[in-house]
DNA sequence: TGATATATTGAATATATATTCAATATATCA
DNA sequence: TGATATATTGAATATATATTCAATATATCA
């Protein structure tokens, strides 16, 4: 053998990895259909032939990228869920959190298009489609359990719980979307104007 | 001649309108790249030549339809505007109506998934890119006036009015994008969550 | 150093689809 | 009815790009 299998799965990975950035990249940009294998090649400084020794084809990387893309969205819901305090604290601290992350991180916001690029199409691989019916709603419905904690508590306001859930994703969503294709960085943004859909108002906290 | 010349345009036009709402559909469904200009065909009821015969390529019809969509965005922003009533009643009636539309107008959200689409990718054409740089903020600019109305009036709440029409706009794209792309209607959506973002509690309205 | 496995390239090929075009149909008016 | 303009079709052609593949390079170990 001309070289351990280990340490050859390691550079397969990390170059594979290489190659999914460059897909990223691209895909955000672009969209899956008008990316071509020629343009993720030059973005991953590789031949095209290249690709093909690591990923059968262009829908393989994509799939690959959704399922990465929602496995973070899923995990970061997981994380407030598994936060110590009240619902009410973690829906603030969650909105607080994301509106940061999308100031401040282009990879957050690529996900966000991405995932947001997946769903708005019927175009795409059908494994990426089976993907996102299986792992869409998991953030939704874990929102959707801390909001009807937080009622239970006093100090999440009224309202179905799953309607909730649906306005504190889709309010992140549209703003990434907007980060991500307006390069005017000059508004700052409050997430306290969001949390207020949620949170009820204490009166005079101290 | 063989027929009248206006007779000739008007049915024309309304070809080439049987033409727009099929490529709309497709667009909507598939993505500009992946809709195929048979697919406008069959959807459409025409074989694929007679196409080119009232759009001389698939880009043409795309920017024909973001020119409508984005049309359409500012007109509903100029309604707001031009009620009649005071900012912060402006700001509750026009949530409350877009709410309503985007339950019960498959158009809007049509509309509002082609330009997602449309500002999601940079490889759509240039003249299509060159209108939204033209028209999209335009519906921004028309509700960042009314939110700085509403806070001099003591009806609309602190902060950059620029943030709170980012926030009132991506809420609602982000809605109708969950909305298009869910075929589940079970949530009933109520305007006044979102409301509250913008509003100052009135204590006791009777 | 030689043997072997894997990496890499880019030209060749296959394939999908946009666009053109010649043939034919249809509508209108003189 | 015949002349003329326009509508319509679908096969032919052009073109873009995904995928394959033969040739070559490189890394590792015996």
């Amino acid at each position: 053998m001309a070289r351990s299998k280990e340490q050859n799965d390691r550079m397969r990975e990390s170059r594979k990895e290489k190659i999914r950035n460059a897909a990223l990249l691209q895909f955000v940009k672009q969209g899956l259909f008008a990316t071509r294998i020629q343009d993720i090649a030059v973005q991953a400084g590789i031949a095209q032939g290249l690709l093909y020794h690591y990923y059968s084809s262009k829908d393989e990387i994509f799939v690959d990228l959704i399922n990465e893309a929602l496995d973070k969205t899923i995990a970061a819901s997981y994380s407030v869920r598994d936060m110590e305090t009240g619902p009410g604290e973690k829906i603030r601290f969650a909105l607080e959190r994301l509106v940061d992350t999308i100031e401040n991180s282009q990879t957050f916001l690529d996900t966000c298009r991405l995932i947001t690029q997946a769903i708005n199409s019927t175009a795409i691989p059908i494994d990426a489609q089976d993907l996102i019916q299986e792992k869409r709603n998991i953030p939704y419905q874990v929102i959707e359990a801390i909001m009807a904690a937080g009622q239970k508590e006093g100090t999440i306001v009224g309202g179905d719980p799953k309607m909730l859930s649906i306005l504190f994703w889709t309010s992140i969503n549209g703003l990434a979307i907007y980060y991500s294709t307006n390069n005017n960085r000059d508004v700052e943004l409050d997430y306290r104007v969001i949390a207020s859909m949620f949170l009820i108002e204490r009166e005079s906290e101290e």
